[in-house]
Formats: structure tokens, C-alpha cells, sequence
DNA sequence: TCCAATGAGCTAACGGTTAGTGTTACGGTC
DNA sequence: GACCGTAACACTAACCGTTAGCTCATTGGA
């Protein structure tokens, strides 16, 4: 395990360089907008160099979703974390319902806001959650109770992060949650007994 | 019906320069790789000017998918002009496999291996299917028979359309598509039986 | 103490995209 | 058949996100 040896304060100046940049880039892009703000001025108010912001971000829209890998883990581990016999969907419907009311009603409504307004955006963040779905297809594939083809895992994921972004546009988004998931329950049923998986004669 | 007027030499040109520039770029694209040719040199080799690409085209990624308005088409009319009283997600079915079939044995393959190849062209592809969905939602939302929610709707035409690119990856899409729409047909009918869009007392 | 690693910086560019400004050629109208 | 508005196209010159190539300096370990 060669992991550990830079544990300092290398580790921690960069961290905070790195906070500082998505801190100030947040900060800018919320007072002007996303669009009137540019790389050069994030890396100029942050006094850092573009090159900078670069290494530690991937592009200039990662700046603004910076805190989203929880969503990736999150739904992850409402599969793998659930108690032992617990059914699989109603695991990830609470879980949707925490995400949708995490970032619906907080003080987050301006940055929604905000990605809403831009296509760049939005674009980002439905190739992000695309990311996140094969994440979650992959925590399913590995589920041993009941197992259904792969295409039938990615699928169901699909149908997952796809109720985040329809719930957060519908007038209601609770209802809509689980409006979706009795379809996404029923899909799941469907899979297990029309694809037997090659293992029955 | 204000709209036939302008018929005559100035649409035909129109459509030859828009023609050319996208029969030159995908040449291109096919002999020295996408990223290896930049939108100056389509311009000069379809000899246009930069600008005149970009009044025809709004991106650099939607010379590759020119003709895929046809897949949006398809879809409504697979829903809309189905015989009446006939079942609505075999038709869609139908109309997949026919997609799948199109853009998977073609002369096409090479097209789509560039297509995979190249990460902002998947991303463009992406979302460019999600404004199918939504044109799909629509034409189920206009549905006679069994309205569901417009929630259900959008979630049944993102799975319609998902269920494209999945199949396109999948080990064997014939089979893949008809897994995909068993489940799709199971959530379909549990949108109906769960969510009677508030019409009855 | 010296070294290797790595974070950060600078300069300069590349490539997609757009404004701004003309210039033509077409199509409909008198 | 001359006339005018429109719209396609061209040209220049940039803007902006992003990257390459290189250097500097701090840090942690030998």
C-alpha cells in the first residue's frame, strides 16, 4: 500500500488551494453569471494561475458540480449498505427522495438556478449522471440476490438518475419520486422473470 | 400558411452548400480522425467560409449527426401513427429494433466507431437524445387512450431512448432491446394503474 | 545536506465559436 | 424590366476554454 507517505502539509495546502478556487469560481459565477465569468477571472480573484485551476479541475464546468461524487456514492451505497434482505428499490427510493429534497430545498436553489439557466450546464451534468449511472449498474450487477442481465442493471440504473433530473423539474417533485419508482419497481420484477440469465435449461 | 414562398434556386443552393459541407466534413473526419480535423479545414475543403459552417451547422459535433433528426421522427411516428387501438410499446419496440438494426449492420459502422471513439461526440450525442425524449414525452402525453402523468410520460420516453444506447453496446442488441422493453412495458402499466392522474374522486 | 517529487507559475499557443461588417444574388413587386 | 428587401456567404479579428512546454520553489525523505 503505497498510499500514504505524502501526509502533511503538502496535502493540506493543496486542498486548500483547491477549495479556495471552487469557493471563489462559486462565489463569481453566482454574482455574474455563469457565462460572464471566465477562467481568467476565477484564476485572477483566486490569485492562482489558469494552469492552476486546471490541475485541479477538469474543466470549468467540474467547478461548479465539485461536491457531486456524493451523489455517485450515495446511491451506491444504498445498495450495497442496506440491511441484509432489505429489498433493493425501496433502498434507492429513499435515497432519491434525501438527494431530491437535499438539493431542492436548501440554501443550493441559487446554484440550481444557476445550472438551469446554462446549457453548458446542463449538459455536463446529464453526462456526469450518465457516469454515476454505470456506477450504480455495476453495484447492482454485483447484488447476489436475484441477479438479471447486465443490460438489465445499466437500464434500471438509467431509469435512477433519470428520476433525479425529472423530479427536480416536476411541480411536485416528492409525488414524482415515487410516481417513477412504482414504474421503476415494476420494470425491475419484469427483468427478473422474463430474463432468466442462461441459467435455466 | 405563410411558409413556401422563398421556392425556388435560392433553397436549392441552400441545401447544396449545406450538403457539401457536410458530405466534405465527414469525409474528412472518416480518412484523418475527428479530432484530427479542425473546422477551418472543412471550410476549406468544402471551400465555404468558417462562418458559413457555423450558419449551417451550431456545432462542430453536429456535422457528424446530420441525418439523426430521423431518429426523433421516427420515434413520434411510431406512437402517432400506429394503427388505432393498436398497443403502444410494441409499436415502440418495433420501431427500436428497426433503429438498431439501421444504424448497427450499415455502411454506418464506421461512422459510429468514430462516434465511440470520441468523447465530446458521445456527449453531444447524449443530450442530443434527451431533446428526443422529450419530443416523444410529448407525443405520449398526447395520447388518447390511458393518459398518464406527464412525470410518466418523460420517464417512459428516457427509457425508449436510453434503451437505444444501450443496445448499441450490448453483446446482442436484438435481445437487448426486447429485455429493455419487457421492462418497459411493466413500467408502463404500473404508471397506469398507480398514478390515475387525478380524475377519478 | 542534498535529492526527488510535486505543486504552482508563466508564456504561448491551438481550436471551436462568434461579432461585426460588407457584398452579392436571388425573389417578389411595381 | 428596374427596384428593393432579404438572406446566404465572405472576411477579419477576436474571445474563451484548454493544453503544452518549461521553470521555480517548497517539501519530505535519504
Amino acid at each position: 500500500m503505497p498510499e500514504q507517505p505524502p501526509s502533511g502539509r503538502r496535502e493540506r495546502k493543496k486542498a486548500a488551494t483547491r477549495q479556495k478556487i471552487a469557493d471563489t469560481a462559486l462565489r463569481l459565477f453566482l454574482e455574474r453569471g455563469y457565462d460572464a465569468v471566465g477562467i481568467r477571472d476565477v484564476a485572477a480573484e483566486a490569485d492562482v494561475a489558469v494552469t492552476t485551476v486546471f490541475s485541479h479541475f477538469a474543466s470549468k464546468e467540474a467547478l461548479v458540480f465539485e461536491r457531486d461524487a456524493d451523489f455517485e456514492r450515495r446511491l451506491a451505497r444504498a445498495v450495497t449498505d442496506r440491511a441484509p434482505g432489505a429489498p433493493l428499490v425501496p433502498a434507492l427510493r429513499r435515497e432519491m427522495h434525501a438527494l431530491v429534497r437535499h438539493c431542492l430545498a436548501d440554501e443550493a436553489a441559487p446554484v440550481w438556478r444557476m445550472i438551469d439557466a446554462s446549457p453548458a450546464l446542463r449538459e455536463y451534468e446529464g453526462s456526469m449522471r450518465l457516469r454515476h449511472a454505470e456506477t450504480l449498474a455495476a453495484a447492482l450487477a454485483a447484488e447476489p440476490g436475484a441477479p438479471r442481465g447486465a443490460v438489465a442493471c445499466r437500464a434500471l440504473a438509467r431509469f435512477v438518475v433519470d428520476a433525479f433530473a425529472l423530479a427536480r423539474e416536476a411541480d411536485d417533485p416528492e409525488t414524482a419520486v415515487d410516481e417513477i419508482f412504482r414504474m421503476a419497481e415494476a420494470a425491475w420484477q419484469a427483468a427478473e422473470a422474463g430474463a432468466p440469465v442462461r441459467s435455466a435449461t
